[in-house]
DNA sequence: TGTACATCAGTGAACGCGCGTTCACTGATGTAC
DNA sequence: TGTACATCAGTGAACGCGCGTTCACTGATGTAC
């Protein structure tokens, strides 16, 4: 049963969501193209209609991982705050919802131990990730869009990305056994980060 | 062929010390049970005789990484000061040995989907650190050992794990694509995480 | 101390299962006339 | 606009392979006498 161009390239992007969203919250090593093609409401055999491989699907699915956290983080409020984005990376629901967050601190422990090409676009969207944020705490410091980046700012905002990808890291690993220390760490290292920047901008 | 008890003993530590090494490298999902006697220099029937199954081994291997790893980072060096350690961590050669590196940066992500008993493991392995870092710096702000630790010392060991932890991601997810922008990582949080103590300690 | 034998660590073949990938087939789509 | 047919997205069985686990077997160990 052929479908329509439209309807296959509808089911290709199901495809993706499905994978962006399963190989976050099981890993890569952990989800097989059967588990995604039936939560995309397709066989396994037609996957190949689309994709080279196994490993070509990795990759498309981490770039749009890639994509969509960008917006899903901060496009839904184009003006929050960094602190607002501090607090939203660190909060229980981002540590509950790791198929729909950041996929740096769900697969980039995956992504070095496969190298490869994905090691490229992991690379490439850590870069940017560094550089967009360097860029919200220049603009910060000046109140306007568009201000110069200036190492500092770009050394500032590799130290808060790295905190919020680790104590997301320590927050997902600890809260099965011990939720109220993963609590903790959310809300420690909300304050630490805040006061950090505070204290620098001052 | 049986085999003396100390001859047992060792070999069951040999696959232990094979099983922790091989985890670490690559990912709980990554390794078999044969690939890790093999390389214990036995073979695979053998395993069931020392542990119930897989996640049994998993589980132990990663108690021991943890057990392992303390002395590893600050034994070596025991009056080595926080600053020293920070930079062993955040250093070319922890990044590229996680074999034999921080538990932490190489298994909690699959330990937190793994959940189960190895959520304890990583929930106590986390917070004994947090609890040796802060003592660490409370003892590094009286110049004497034993000292009382303050909620401050302990948020600040908690900010100093995370981006320690998330900064080795980092690293290693960036070192086979951009090996520049990798060290630029290690360095720059280096001086970070170094600055930020000696400006909260004056 | 010497002998007989039960124990059990380790071997390697075998198991059922799920993986990534291939392929003959289906039949609606979309194009050529 | 209507008809004939090539295209090709999707199906589902099949493939070789490696996984975790089991088990009959081996033979040195270590114990009971």
């Amino acid at each position: 049963m052929k479908v329509s161009k439209a309807q296959a390239a509808e089911n290709r992007q199901g495809i993706l969501d499905a994978a962006a969203r399963l190989y976050r919250e099981r890993g890569l090593t952990g989800v097989g193209v059967a588990d995604i093609t039936r939560d995309a409401g397709l066989t396994h055999g037609g996957l190949y209609r689309h994709f080279a491989s196994k490993d070509a699907l990795v990759q498309e699915a981490c770039t749009r991982a890639f994509d969509w956290s960008i917006p899903v983080l901060d496009g839904a409020q184009p003006h929050a705050t960094v602190s607002d984005r501090i607090e939203r990376y660190l909060s229980p629901e981002h540590r509950d919802a790791p198929g729909s967050g950041c996929p740096v601190a769900a697969l980039a422990v995956d992504a070095a131990r496969a190298g490869g090409e994905l090691s490229e676009v992991f690379a490439q969207g850590i870069e940017r990730n560094i550089q967009r944020f360097a860029q919200l705490l220049a603009d910060s410091a000046t109140d306007a869009g568009g201000a110069t980046i200036s190492p500092q700012d770009r050394a500032r905002a590799i130290h808060v990305l790295a905190t919020m990808v680790g104590g997301l890291v320590l927050a997902r690993a600890t809260a099965a056994a011990q939720p109220a220390l993963s609590d903790e760490l959310l809300t420690t290292l909300q304050a630490q980060l805040i006061g950090l920047l505070d204290e620098e901008t001052r």
